[in-house]
RNA sequence: GCCGAGGUGGCGGAAUGGCAUACGCAGCGGGCUUAAAACCCGUCGCCUUCACGGGCUUGAGGGUUCGAAUCCCUCCCUCGGUACCA
């Protein structure tokens, strides 16, 4: 098979890829079928129409592709839809510096996608293809925000929120990082409004429980950690005050350690501290409220600053001691969590106690410990002590028994009572923003907040908005949009003018893919019953505390809407590492390193740049992606082409049995070894099998001496194996070899193991642990035959000599260690 | 700081208690060719030896074991997440 190929009889994945892309479409090839099968729902995230297919969304979807195909070929029912989650700020921004209609370059967008997601043979269902600022999706995304507003699970709330000035719009906790805009980077602040939130909290004990669906551990804690449940105890201060009957309520993780609360410290946005300052403090305390507004939340969240606060003058009353205890303002006590005050033990908590340091506040010990002498002045504070100390009648209590006791007292006495907090926040879904689905509400004067009503959905955006420069939202200045009847009193009303966060668009889409064209419901309950959950959903982890908590919530508001049975959204869930340039750095336009897939599709076809991708490395590690290796896959299809492509005769036609059974052997290991390889997501080592087995086959067709039918199943069984990952090639080699079409709609091979067991073995024999020898053997052997033959072999005498084993460790069909 | 993942040839990586470096890239040598491309074959961790062979090697150090890249302890580095959450 040197040389010699004409160039018609070469490999070409132009023609090739195009033929069978245009063919499986016009057949509806993947398009799902209502028959008996097991269904199988399989999910890769939704792109946002950037307008360019990115090597990540390679990344994340060819394998998701790869995964769908060995589904359908294992026999089930496949779902593996796609769409745009095509709202969003990227739009906006286009429209203000470019001067274009948002829409428009959306649209645009998604068009040019629809043909770089087509070049890459994918065999996503397109007929379901949902894109969110439709207005046939969007107007259920309406329908779901008054199905959540009359559950009271939507409300609308003054709070102090996150404002990006870049994105003149504010944010959810979960869209801010470090301090600054998930999106744009900004420093982000904090502004008091009106805002729309959904009741996402309700769900947080909920949301806590990973036990029904099997999800990476790293997003189960990342989660986790987000929702931050926290265990302990409301307690509640009396102010020192004449004429002030309000109390100070703190929550506290440690009840036990009160008799050592010295101080008591409020936020300064705290709603008490106009109430308590004391005259001769007021002009202090407004500036140090003043003072922190203006520093930004990322200098604030800074554990490096040292603590700053004020005295109001006033005093509150601990309630078990009844001494009375100074009361501060300091901004390490957030507004946002707990009661947005806090009772001080220097003595027990680092924090309070490099406070009390700075200001000379009291410390008193209410613990001793074993290391540390408490009659003396603290250098540090301790967390974990041995027994209270100083606690008047809690005296002695041991350590592990002291909160339960001390939290029960507090009950008995009605000064407090056990409780949990949650760092999680509600959901604030508004924005200010045009390109987003519009909130279905009306503010009337007379009748308040008024919802539209759901036979008036879809509330439609505008088209041929005006946009300025400043990045306000287009809606607000559009009086003959919002200026509306009331749908109840008929009077003048104002319709609602922000518009619902992106997130929210994508916490349902998976619900809508089983039905997307239903113009009575977002989906009708037979599908639901056929489809969902989703079986296996892919994608990135970043979404780790945004997406994939927002739609679990989502998820269960619908299940108790009584739309949905079970209660989670998605039972698998894997998520892809990420691709690097060949620099090893995320790829980025200022960097340089961005590897455009449509060039690696034009140089080398969309199956090598497929295989290519999965080769590199564990899917879930992710890693540079570098375009030299390309050779090495191309040279690999090359390969696969000529081998399957050459005509084979054994014309000596005279098998060797042996010749014969190796080979089938090794068919059946691949057949075993790639189909448990491609089950769990290691795409690159199933790639490794495949190259294996095309050289095994290279070599017998050099050098025939098995029968045809054999060469042809080991050939055609090759050929399935790789369907999935390199889905062009495979067809077309299918059709040379007159197999009927489609190769993608061929069973999975299956494989038996008792041909894919080796009948001779290598063992290896060590001495003292050091390989010395090897022979062969027959896989039957017993472990005193392996010993016999280990002892007897001349190498093994001569490296002995008169020394005696003291001992021998056999390891079946593999080792033998001879230990002297 | 805390939590998680990782550190293996020149490079991407394989091996999760039993032959370290599978598979591939790059390199080197050869074949085919007028030549090139393509294709095919061989070789390819380090030290030592004419050779057969021997010794060393999975970020560093220690431990467990007949046997450790793999398990345990201490430390270093890289990446990701998170950060005054009372």
């Amino acid at each position: 098979m040197n040389g010699g190929n004409s160039l018609s009889e070469r490999y070409q994945h132009e023609s090739i890829e195009k033929k069978w892309q245009e063919r499986w479409e016009s057949d509806a090839l993947f398009r799902t079928s209502s028959d008996n099968k097991k269904k199988w729902y399989a999910l890769t995230m939704f792109p946002y129409p950037s307008g360019d297919l990115h090597t990540g969304h390679w990344y994340a979807m060819a394998p998701s592709d790869v995964s769908a195909r060995l589904k359908r070929m294992q026999g089930h029912n496949v779902l593996f839809p796609i769409g745009f989650d095509s709202f969003g700020l990227p739009a906006e921004n286009a429209a203000i510096k470019q001067n274009v209609d948002p829409r428009t370059w959306t649209y645009n967008n998604i068009e040019r996608m629809h043909g770089q997601l087509r070049a890459m043979g994918a065999s996503f269902n397109w007929e379901r293809e949902i894109i969110t600022s439709d207005p046939d999706y969007y107007q259920w995304t309406q329908w779901w925000f008054l199905q959540l507003f009359n559950q009271d699970l939507a409300y609308q709330a003054e709070a102090a929120a996150n404002w990006c000035p870049g994105c003149q719009t504010v944010l959810a906790n979960e869209q801010v990082l470090n301090g600054n805009c998930e999106r744009c980077d900004n420093v982000v602040s904090k502004r008091f409004l009106k805002q729309w939130f959904f009741r996402i909290t309700k769900y947080a004990e909920e949301l806590l429980d990973f036990s029904k669906m099997d999800w990476p551990k790293r997003i189960e804690t990342m989660q986790t950690n987000w929702i931050g449940r926290s265990e302990g105890a409301r307690i509640s201060f009396d102010i020192d005050i004449q004429n002030v009957s309000e109390k100070i309520e703190v929550f506290t993780t440690r009840p036990d350690t009160i008799y050592g609360a010295t101080y008591m410290v409020l936020a300064p946005e705290h709603p008490l501290v106009k109430t308590i300052t004391q005259k001769a403090y007021i002009e202090d305390v407004q500036d140090y409220v003043e003072a922190t507004t203006r520093i930004s939340e990322i200098d604030r969240l800074s554990t490096e600053r040292k603590k700053t606060g004020v005295f109001t003058g006033a005093y509150a009353i601990n309630p078990v001691s009844k001494k009375r205890v100074p009361i501060w303002i300091a901004d390490y006590v957030l507004s946002t969590y707990g009661t947005g005050a806090i009772m001080a033990v220097p003595a027990h908590d680092e924090r309070d106690f490099e406070f009390a340091q700075a200001y000379k506040l009291e410390v008193i010990p209410v613990f001793d410990h074993e290391k540390i002498d408490v009659s003396e002045p603290l250098e540090a504070a301790f967390t974990t002590g041995r027994q209270m100390v100083n606690s008047e009648h809690f005296n002695g209590t041991l350590a592990t028994e002291a909160i339960k006791k001390v939290t029960t007292y507090l009950e008995e006495q009605q000064l407090g009572e056990e409780s949990i907090t949650y760092r999680l926040r509600d959901w604030l879904i508004s924005r200010q923003r045009y390109w987003g689905t519009p909130i279905p509400i009306i503010h009337c004067e007379t009748c308040g907040i008024v919802p539209v009503p759901e036979s008036d959905l879809p509330v439609l955006l505008p088209e041929n908005v005006e946009f300025t420069t400043d990045g306000k939202s287009p809606l607000e200045q559009l009086q003959e949009w919002w200026l509306v009847e009331c749908p109840n009193c008929k009077k003048p009303a104002r319709r609602e003018t922000d518009t619902i966060d992106t997130f929210v668009c994508s916490s349902w889409y998976q619900m809508r893919y089983i039905d997307p064209r239903n113009k009575t419901a977002p989906f009708a309950q037979e599908f639901a019953k056929e489809w969902l959950p989703v079986d296996q959903y892919t994608g990135g982890s970043e979404h780790a505390v945004m997406h994939l908590l927002y739609t679990r919530f989502f998820w269960k508001t619908a299940r108790d809407l009584g739309l949905v049975d079970a209660d989670e959204p998605m039972l698998r869930l894997f998520n892809q590492g990420i691709i690097l340039g060949t620099d090893g750095n995320r790829m980025s336009k200022s960097r340089g390193n961005v590897v455009a897939p449509d060039q690696q599709v034009e140089k080398y076809g969309a199956d090598a740049f497929r295989c290519q991708l999965m080769f590199i490395g564990p899917w879930d590690q992710g890693g540079p992606y570098d375009p030299k290796g390309m050779p090495g896959i191309v040279r690999w299809l090359n390969r696969v082409w000529n081998v399957a492509n050459h005509s084979y005769t054994n014309k000596s036609e005279s098998t060797d049995p042996t010749e014969q059974k190796n080979l089938e052997r090794t068919v059946h290991q691949t057949i075993a070894g790639v189909t448990e390889d491609l089950e769990r997501f290691q795409f690159n080592t199933a790639i490794s099998k495949l190259m294996s087995l095309t050289s095994t086959l290279g070599k017998v067709q050099e050098n025939p001496s098995i029968d045809n039918s054999t060469w042809h199943w080991a050939i055609q069984t090759l050929l399935l194996l790789m369907a999935p990952l390199a889905p062009h090639i495979t067809e077309e080699l299918w059709e040379l070899l007159g197999q009927p079409y489609s190769i993608h709609k061929q069973p999975w091979p299956d494989y038996d193991p008792q041909i894919a067991a080796e009948e001779i073995l290598q063992i290896v024999i060590q001495i003292n642990g050091k390989v010395r020898d090897k022979i062969e053997v027959a896989a039957t052997i017993n472990k005193d035959d392996v010993e016999k033959r280990a002892l007897q072999q001349d190498r093994i005498k001569e490296l002995l000599l008169d020394q005696t084993p003291k001992k021998i460790i056999y390891v079946p069909g593999k080792l033998i260690n001879i230990v002297v």
